[in-house]
DNA sequence: GTGAAAGCGCTAACAG
DNA sequence: CTGTTAGCGCTTTCAC
């Protein structure tokens, strides 16, 4: 039998009011004579009380959840990410659902619709299809309901957003390869970004190697594990000598492919990934990585996000989180 | 503005219960006048109504919520085991409360508790610590209150209970050592198991070498990446030559171990994995390895899980699904 | 300082 | 076939 509000007002012989008052530990609960206050606490105690989540939801509008939508954790850059997110939500009392999607609108659309059919406080966006141009997030934007987006390659106006600032990451990684003797440097970019009116890490690229005259190519790669190891088999056929890769795992598949024709990481080229998440670190060759700093991330996030659940007023936030360089076995020394 | 019940019964002009049997698609709506139940129907389209979570919970007292408790989900095990939880379990109409904790008792317990003031409709528990000395777990159980626990080193009768069965995978990864002509093999298990009163790993693989007549020695080593290394340069000095480890994990560090002391894999060392995450597949050299099927482990867990919760007089299943061998570079072909 | 009462939106008997 | 009624357990406003 579980305990209500009831039996402790029952007990102690007080209205449930008073007891709600109490336990939540209302500004009113102060004015409280302190016996009556500390037989209800006793009891709760000895009942050994849970308040109802559902009930407390219903009455008061608030679920204590938020919400993370992302793609698949069995993609480590994500896990990484919803990881730190379960852990800094938990920290904060809140508890996360996750809701894995695939880069799909409508699965996107219907996922952020049953998160707010089921009142989460707020979301943490980190999607690919959800633009401006979804009258669903118009709609969220109108309402004011409390949502971050995290790592848009986009900037937008009228949402809060949190995004990696690429460009120090970049920059000190093609600064590293050019000290290599590299005067040429390729870049392989997730293929959904090609067609994209958007500034993927690519154009962050370009910039970089413009401003250090490093000649830059770039080409595009999918997702699948396959399809980077058939661009490291190109590549390994290709004159290129110096490679950075949209992700780790991209990064990953791409040196497969290239030991699959039997050239050597880094002798034959020097291999820089981007996330940098701590599984990369194990690979062997440890990789290279321009690092995203997910616990920023994610901690800036929620710190927008409660604030804006708590203060519904609270204007558009845009926070750029710097990225960094980090050495590994899959480039040269210098 | 959010549309309610009530809404769309005064637009269509019925009482909010019928509304509720006709949304709900329960048996007595088949009974209705055809008409009705269209209109009731077409508003709830036309007010794009959805139902709120919350209200149902509490009116209903199920939360259409299942929850796993685990290990951290940066550990690639337990994201593989979640992220195929939260796939499935949205494929059978459930959210899944993902709560991540150390494998520390008390955490544990303030976990479960949790999960169940927000009255999850059930758990799985792949944790470390719930054993069924466990006061906690001891009145869920007298509450039956549904819960799989999953893969558990220890069989328990009165709960239900899917576990990996390791025989088979270890059979299969011993016969293949011993084909490449090793005559004793050695085992790295999980530190904590070292004082259990359980059947962990290595049991079985005493037990499967005892079968294929090949020498077994066993040691211990922690989770972190560090110590595995430092097993990793340990083996690099000793004699043995064969090595399985009791996850991917631990394999990936202790061959990176060997090859920081120059040791080549498998050219000096065949190394067996155990897990056999996608990850795993990709790390240089390829991991051989003992798989779990987590597809499985995960549908048998929904499916008792489910059928516990639409009948709670179902007594108890306990499942062992069977792992396999796959192989990789990081053992020598035969 | 404490209690009474209304209501959050939905479900589920039971009555008509 | 449809409506009535009574909650689910908690929050919150207002009255005593």
């Amino acid at each position: 039998m579980v305990t209500t509000l009831a039996d402790i007002a029952q007990h102690v012989g007080v209205d449930v009011s008073t007891v709600s008052i109490v336990l939540n530990d209302r500004p009113k609960a102060q004015r409280l004579l302190k016996e009556t206050r500390q037989r209800i606490l006793d009891a709760a105690r000895e009942l050994n009380y849970q308040s109802s989540f559902t009930a407390r939801a219903l009455a008061s509008g608030k679920t204590s959840t938020l919400a993370l939508v992302c793609g698949g954790i069995d993609n480590p850059y994500f896990a990484q990410i919803a990881s730190t997110a379960l852990e800094q939500a938990a920290k904060l009392g809140y508890h996360l659902l996750i809701n894995a999607v695939r880069w799909e609108q409508e699965e996107e659309r219907r996922g952020v619709q049953m998160l707010l059919s089921r009142q989460v406080d707020g979301m943490l966006l980190h999607t690919g299809c959800l633009n401006d141009d979804s009258p669903l997030l118009k709609q969220l934007i109108k309402d004011n309901y409390p949502i971050v987006m995290l790592n848009l390659p986009k900037r937008y106006q009228h949402v809060s957003e949190v995004y990696s600032d690429f460009y120090p990451g970049l920059l000190a990684a093609v600064t590293h390869l050019k000290a290599l003797g590299h005067q040429q440097v390729h870049f392989v970019e997730y293929l959904r970004m090609k067609h994209q009116p958007v500034a993927p890490k690519s154009v962050t690229f370009d910039k970089v190697c413009r401003e250090l005259g490093v000649k830059a190519s770039v080409s595009y790669c999918d997702l699948s594990t396959e399809a980077c190891m058939e661009k490291g088999r190109q590549l390994a056929e290709s004159p290129h000598q110096a490679v950075i890769a949209y992700s780790d795992n991209a990064t990953i598949g791409i040196i497969n492919g290239l030991l699959e024709l039997g050239r050597d990481v880094p002798g034959d080229m020097d291999v820089i990934g981007m996330d940098g998440t701590r599984w990369s670190e194990q690979y062997n060759p440890s990789l290279a990585c321009v690092v995203q700093d997910d616990v920023q991330l994610i901690s800036q996030s929620l710190e927008i996000l409660l604030a804006k659940i708590k203060n519904p007023q609270m204007p558009c936030s845009h926070v750029a989180v710097p990225t960094s360089f980090r050495m590994g076995r899959s480039v040269g020394m210098g």
